[in-house]
Order: C-alpha cells, then sequence, then structure tokens
DNA sequence: ATACGTGCAAACCTTTTGCATCTAC
DNA sequence: GTAGATGCAAAAGGTTTGCACGTAT
C-alpha cells in the first residue's frame, strides 16, 4: 500500500503502523512516540509524526475531534461509530453503532443547511466511566 | 451573574462577554481577540484568555470539540444541538436537533459500557458547506 | 544511483503562568 | 482600602519546518 504510493517501507514506519492499528486506546502522538521507543529506542518523535501524516493520506487513519488538552488523538479509519469520552480519566473508547443508532433523519442533511454534502457522522457521548463514577 | 460570584464587571469583561454570547461562528480566542482590538485596541490576549475561562467556570461558555488545527473554538451553552463542520473553509455552523433527531436508544447508556455515567451527547456532521460544494 | 526517509534543532502557534500595576467594589 | 483584574513578558506544551545525512528501492 505504501509502495503503490511510491513510499518506503522503512523499520521505523513498520513498527510505528504497526502500533497505530493494533491500538484502540485512540493513542497520541506521544503515546505512540513512547510504545515505538520500547522497541526503538533511536525513532524520533519526527517520523512518528510524519508517518501518522502519511497515514491520514492514505486515508488508514484519522483524526479525533477533540477538547484542547493533552494533543490530537488519532483512530484507525474502520468502519464506523460512536465514542465515549471520560471527563475525568481521559479515556476514549469506541461504540458500536448498532447499541445507538442514529436517527432515521440523520441520514439525510439538514434542512437548514441546503446544497451542503455531509459525508461523515460522529457522536460522541461524555461522561464517567465505570472506574471513575465508582470513585466519586 | 459575575457579582453573585464575587467577580467584578470591569469593561474590558462587558465587551468579551457581548462578543461570546452574540457570535454564533463559534470563534476562537484569537477571532474574539481580533472582534475585541476593534473596539478596544489596548485589551491583552490574557484578559481574553482569562474572561473565557471564567464565563466556562459560570458555565455561559463550553468548548467546542474540534480538529488539530487554528485553536479551540467556544459556544454558548444554550439548548443542545448538533454542529455541521466544512472541512474546507472549517466554518462550524448550529444545527437543530430537531432536524436530525438522535435515535431513541441514544437516550441511555450502551450496552457496552455498563456502570458507566453520561452527562451529555454531541452530533456533529462533517461535509462541504453549499459555497464550498459549489466550487467543487 | 537516486528519490525518499530520518533525526536533530530551531521555529511556530496556542495557551498558561508569574508578577507588578491598576481598578471596581 | 482591598480583593480581584489587567497586561506584559516569559514559559510551556504540541506540532511543523529546514536541512544534512542515511537507506530502501
Amino acid at each position: 500500500m505504501l509502495r503503490a504510493k511510491g513510499l518506503k517501507l522503512t523499520p521505523q514506519r513498520r513498527l510505528i503502523i504497526d502500533i497505530l492499528i493494533h491500538d484502540r486506546t485512540h493513542p497520541t502522538v506521544e503515546e505512540v512516540y513512547r510504545k515505538v521507543l520500547e522497541t526503538m529506542p533511536e525513532v524520533s518523535r519526527t517520523t512518528v509524526y510524519n508517518t501518522i501524516r502519511e497515514m491520514i493520506n492514505l486515508g488508514v487513519v484519522s483524526e479525533v475531534e477533540h477538547f484542547g488538552d493533552g494533543g490530537v488523538r488519532y483512530d484507525t479509519a474502520a468502519e464506523p461509530h460512536h465514542h465515549f469520552f471520560c471527563v475525568k480519566c481521559k479515556a476514549l473508547v469506541d461504540v458500536d453503532p448498532s447499541e445507538s443508532p442514529l436517527g432515521a433523519e440523520c441520514e439525510g442533511v439538514p434542512e437548514s443547511l441546503p446544497g451542503c454534502v455531509v459525508f461523515k457522522r460522529q457522536l460522541t457521548l461524555y461522561g464517567l466511566c465505570a472506574d471513575c463514577a465508582g470513585k466519586e
């Protein structure tokens, strides 16, 4: 897939991509970087940034909308899903959309936005995860 | 409302709050700051940051979830609504939820998140606004 | 062989903090 | 008069850029 775009498959990229694809916690660059260091201590942050940007260009990874704290988080661009965000511990977990379907009208373009094109819909729930709710 | 919390109503705050409440484009700090300068050229960015933080503490204003570009955007914390985000011109506009209601199951807590508490739900649509769609 | 990738350092941008001065109450 | 606000400058993140060196193809 990289080669099809004229890009090269380096050991660094192999590792970073592996981490991105298997990590379901929506890590920040810093978190990916730390995991990378566990295996290849010489990799630079720049390479992590570069590789994530290439993955976004390829459409394999996408940014997650977020609030201002602690850096951009990434998501593997698999099938659509919702997110649950714990406002206390900042955990961001996927929610299967079959559990919380959007209303039928959500499928169209809102009447108040004539002429608009809608590509994607993202529902995010905010609250406390079970652990944090228990500690209150 | 400020006074009830022991806070002072300065001319700077009066202006910043007025801009925040009447601007429906979900401005960034920088955008608020530039509007402030049109009327009071001596106000500092620090005061804009401080005032917005106080408004958030009072529950009058809230942060909007966003992607990594160009700073945090703010919203007046009125009744719940959805957002439409144009990925080209970065416009963020409100959508009346009565046009695109969430499904009934959205009201509960997802089965996959037992023990969680959900305070808030935010639906965001991504696409091209009428202007940007026309230029394609 | 060469185009692309890496990694360092420096620049950038947004936001926060420390502090002396000022002002609404 | 005093608690709180302002505004400057500096620091603190997170991210991007410029560039010489390295390496996958």
